[in-house]
DNA sequence: ATGAATGCAAAGGTTTTGCACCCCC
DNA sequence: GGGGGTGCAAAACCTTTGCATTCAT
């Protein structure tokens, strides 16, 4: 689980918005070379786009809507058309370097870096950060509903929408 | 919780769908009445189109998206508008008759009556027909996590995607 | 009568698609 | 050289908005 730490930037609603460790650039080498082979195996083709499109997620890493992917790229590389950023994401998510993970308070679809641990989020209805959990007996129980109606688990996505503490007590204190 | 029956259609994985009972009809004058004094206690106007889509919404039950609420209605009340059913999709989430519940497997937000009691949500990744739970241990850890991350839980989602065992089962057989 | 609601059409925004061209294998 | 990939523009979709008109109170 990513940590969530105390540092960094103060988001708007007060709390302090999570900081990562920087990423060795040896490890995108690999990542180039696994999407290679993993092109070469599916009978797709390796291009420019394609990596550079992938590069920004892996650099990026946290949590982002597909617009912002779409506009980002875009910036970033010009000429590179949108088309290609949309169809890519489809391919992207296929080959696991990208899943689909929540829907926001806005009901827009959020991604995040496919080699993410296993978390679910909470999303902060002040500021719309989102940040991460995980809870063992949840995850637990989630197999046992599953099992007693006759299903079995592929995934889940567990969303809780909630208020800062922080912000709410510094209303409080206001009033 | 709304109960899963055995009875009832069967659905393409094998399962069968839920069968719900009739409402009695005097429930629909009663909301008629409460959605009237929602909208003058609200400065809004009670319509015949207003009426027309909580009804259908009311007596419809069950899941379904955006677009098939506004086809439904459309089709039902030829020239009542698109833009009406819209409109009125919100005005119904604000006088709670309707609330948005969860996002499906293809990405399509989902909406249900509101008068449901809270429950979440397993879809079938076979028939993608929505089925629901409730697990109170899942929902006691839902606080304690938030609370441990210093948020104040206001709402939240918690989707299961699985595959039908029934299912599962009939395909082994054939292999 | 007065302001809100509706219906239509136009506008907006996002995503997909068709097609000529390009480039990886 | 062939088939997939890209870029551009057009199309397709869904949803929102503007405005004249209708309707509820």
């Amino acid at each position: 689980m990513r940590e969530i730490t105390k540092k960094g930037l103060t988001l708007p609603c007060g709390r302090s918005a999570p900081v990562f460790p920087v990423l060795e650039s040896d490890r995108f080498e690999k990542w180039q070379d696994d999407l290679k082979s993993y092109f070469k195996k599916n009978g797709l083709k390796y291009s420019e786009q394609r990596w550079k499109i992938a590069k920004l997620i892996l650099e990026r890493r946290g949590h982002f809507h597909t617009q912002e992917i779409v506009q980002e790229v875009t910036k970033a590389y010009p000429g590179l058309g949108a088309a290609t950023v949309y169809r890519n994401l489809k391919t992207l998510c296929d080959a696991k370097i990208l899943k689909e993970t929540l829907v926001d308070a806005q009901g827009r679809v959020v991604y995040e870096s496919y080699d993410e641990a296993h978390h679910d989020h909470i999303v902060c209805l002040d500021c719309n950060e989102i940040f991460e959990f995980h809870n063992d007996e949840i995850e637990a129980q989630q197999e046992v509903v599953a099992r007693e109606l006759d299903f079995k688990e592929v995934r889940h996505r567990h969303i809780i929408y909630a208020h800062c503490e922080l912000k709410r007590k510094s209303i409080k204190k206001k009033n």
